[in-house]
DNA sequence: ATGACCTGACCATCAGGA
């Protein structure tokens, strides 16, 4: 007789932003302990000690690798230890700031690839230049990637790529996220041929960033701006998709939503 | 119509976020 193994394999993968990691501990330690992600990719660290970072993960069966930077910035993915990667990051996208992590899936041949975008306002200076070229490097980094993996770009991209994608455009009609230069460069990135997973959702449950300044006042009023893209073969085999807007509501919340994604492979 | 907050660095106030 055949061996009984399984055809398929789930895989969950978590992303959030979450504006210092020391702030959020308690809501980071929540949502692992309920979510159980088997990929872990978190933006904005703001911690440069990378023992920490680590440490921090570790007790939870994961191994993780980050990118660390003092006050700003940084980025980590997680995995459960049994899964078996290799790290791919590479220093042109860090070479300023902490933002890429690349994470291959050596059994299941998919690169992962977590990122904090920068923000680039004002739009009249340096900041936004800085933004388009950090994302032309990323295409060249997808472009290269794509020839031999399957693909899973995530993270905080702060892009609106349409004016669906916020609950009021009008406010964003000089904020570097929505400029048409930032949706092109988005939209260079899908023409390597990567989906949008939440794409086809309701725009108002799609919403990932909640201004602190302004979220009391409309709970409604975000932006979609955190993202999974994936190859043509992972969207098929995606079986959930969510924001996890819950954890927005708790005490001391990060203005970034969790993101959850789960494939069969 | 306008403004509203949070974090780290560091001690009073500022840079940065989006």
């Amino acid at each position: 007789m055949d061996a009984v193994v399984p055809l398929v394999s789930k895989l969950k993968i978590i992303s959030w932003n979450v504006n210092s990691l020391r702030a959020r501990e308690p809501l980071v330690q929540k949502l692992i302990q309920k979510e159980k992600p088997d990929i872990l990719c978190i933006q904005e660290l703001k911690i440069d000690d990378q023992k920490y970072v680590l440490d921090f993960f570790n007790p939870y069966h994961y191994t993780t690798i980050s990118q660390n930077q003092k006050s700003y910035n940084g980025v980590s993915i997680s995995y459960q230890k049994e899964l078996l990667i290799k790290d791919l990051t590479i220093s042109e996208l860090n070479t300023l700031q902490a933002r890429n992590n690349v994470l291959l899936l050596e059994k299941e041949g998919i690169a992962i690839i977590n990122n904090y975008f920068p923000n680039g306002n004002p739009i009249d200076t340096e900041k936004f230049s800085y933004k388009l070229e950090w994302m032309d490097l990323l295409y060249n980094q997808l472009k290269q990637l794509k020839k031999n993996y399957e693909v899973i770009v995530t993270g905080d991209f702060n892009v609106i790529p349409a004016d669906d994608d916020a609950h009021d455009i009008k406010k964003y009609r000089k904020d570097a996220l929505a400029q048409p230069e930032t949706r092109k460069e988005f939209y260079k990135l899908l023409n390597l041929d990567l989906l949008d997973v939440f794409e086809n959702e309701p725009k108002k449950n799609s919403y990932t960033f909640f201004d602190y300044k302004t979220y009391k006042f409309g709970k409604e009023e975000g932006i979609r701006i955190d993202f999974f893209l994936v190859s043509p073969f992972l969207k098929s085999k995606v079986m959930k998709i969510k924001v996890l807007k819950e954890y927005r509501d708790m005490e001391r919340p990060s203005d970034h939503c969790p993101i959850l994604m789960d494939l069969n492979i």
